[in-house]
DNA sequence: CCACTTGTAGAACCCGAAGTATACATATAG
DNA sequence: CTATATGTATACTTCGGGTTCTACAAGTGG
C-alpha cells in the first residue's frame, strides 16, 4: 500500500483506460453498433450498450442525449459508411461486389440496417435514402427484360431485399471465395429475375 | 324518446353487437393478428388490439391472462393453420402450392408468423418447430445437388427464407394467376440453388 | 321476470427501463 | 503540481404501458 492507493484489493484491476472524447463515442457507437446488431432497438436496452462499451450507464449520456439519439447516430454512421464503401450505387449487377466490400467493412451495421433498422417504424426513414432509391433504380433496370405488370411487381418487391439477405447469409458463411462470391450472388439474383419473365 | 330510452343522444348506435365467448375469442384473436402484424410484438400496444377489435382493454382480460399470453394464442392459431393447409410438408417444390394456399387462407397470419415472430427472441421458440423442420429438410434436400461446403450453408440458410419472402412478395402484388404462382417461385428457388453449385 | 353473461367506462396500481443527480476518483496535459 | 477532462458508483425521479379494480349497463336464455 506504500506505492499505490489504487491497489486496495487483490485484484488491481487494469487502472482504466481512458480515451479522449471523440474516440470514446466512436467506441461507444461501435459497442452500440454490436447490442443493436443482436436484437434490435426496443428489445436492447442501455445496461447491455453499457456493459457491451464497457463503461455505466452515465457515461452514455455524456455523449448522447438519450437512447433514440444513439441509436440514430448509430443508424446515420452506418449510413454513411455503407455510402462511401459502395460510392452511389445504381443496384444492378456491379453493385453487389460493392455491397460485399460494405458488409465486409462493416458486418454489424450492415446486418443492423438490413435485418432490423428496415422493420422500424420509428426509424425506417434514416435508411430509407437508400432502399426508397435502391428500389427505384432495381425497378427501372427490371423493367428492361420484365413487362410491366404483377410479376415485375413482384421482382421489383422481392429482389433488392433477396439481394442484401444473399450478402448477410454469405456473411454468415464465412465469407467464402471472395473472389467469386459476386458473381455468385449475381448469378441467384439473375434467377430469380428470369422466374419473373413470361 | 318517448319509446326507447337508448336514444339519448342523436346518435343510436348499434345496440352493442354480443358473441358468446368462444366466437368474441376468435374475433379477438382475428383483430390482434391483424394488429400484430402491422409492427410486430413490442410496437403494438393493447389500446391498438383494443380499437381493431372495437372492444375495451378491460375485454381482452376476460379472455387472455396478459398480453404475451394473447400473442402466444395468436402465433399458436396461425402455427396451427399453416400445419392444416399445408399438411406436414417436405420443403421440397411440392411444398410451395401448400405455402400459397396457406399465406393465402391467413395472409396475416402468414405475414406475422414469418416477417415478425421469426426475429422476436421471446417468441421465437413458438415457430421454431416449423422453421427448424423446414431448415433440416431443406438442407438435406439441397445437400443431393451442392457438395458440402460453405456455399452449401450459404444456400441452406438462404433459400428457406427466401422461399417465404417471395410468397408474401406474390401476396403484395395482388396474388397474380394463382395457377402458375407456385412454377414461377419454384423456377425463382432453383436459381437460387443453381447459384450456389460450382 | 330473473339471473347471468357480455359488455362499457375509466380510475388506479405497478413495474421496468429511460433519464437525472450527486459525490467521488484519477489519468494526463500543460 | 495542478486543473480539467474522463471516468465510477449509486440513488433517485419520471414515464409509458401493462395490469387490476370497481361500478354500471343491457342483451339473452331459462
Amino acid at each position: 500500500m506504500s506505492t499505490s492507493e489504487a491497489g486496495e484489493e487483490a485484484a488491481a484491476a487494469q487502472p482504466v483506460r481512458r480515451l479522449r472524447r471523440a474516440e470514446r463515442r466512436e467506441q461507444i457507437l461501435d459497442a452500440a453498433t454490436r447490442a443493436f446488431a443482436r436484437a434490435g432497438y426496443a428489445a436492447t436496452g442501455l445496461d447491455d450498450i453499457a456493459a457491451e462499451a464497457a463503461l455505466t450507464r452515465a457515461m452514455l449520456y455524456r455523449h448522447f442525449e438519450s437512447k433514440a439519439d444513439l441509436y440514430r447516430a448509430v443508424l446515420d454512421r452506418a449510413c454513411l459508411r455503407l455510402a462511401e464503401t459502395t460510392g452511389a450505387d445504381d443496384f444492378d449487377d456491379a453493385a453487389i461486389p460493392a455491397l460485399l466490400r460494405a458488409a465486409s467493412a462493416d458486418p454489424d451495421g450492415f446486418r443492423l440496417l438490413f435485418r432490423y433498422a428496415a422493420r422500424e417504424p420509428d426509424f425506417r426513414e434514416l435508411i430509407d435514402s437508400i432502399t426508397a432509391a435502391s428500389r427505384e433504380v432495381g425497378r427501372r433496370n427490371l423493367a428492361r427484360v420484365i413487362p410491366e405488370g404483377p410479376w415485375l411487381d413482384w421482382a421489383a418487391n422481392l429482389i433488392p431485399g433477396f439481394t442484401l439477405e444473399a450478402v448477410i447469409a454469405w456473411l454468415d458463411a464465412g465469407r467464402p471465395d471472395p473472389e467469386h462470391a459476386a458473381e455468385r450472388i449475381a448469378a441467384a439474383v439473375h434467377g430469380v429475375m428470369a422466374a419473373a419473365q413470361p
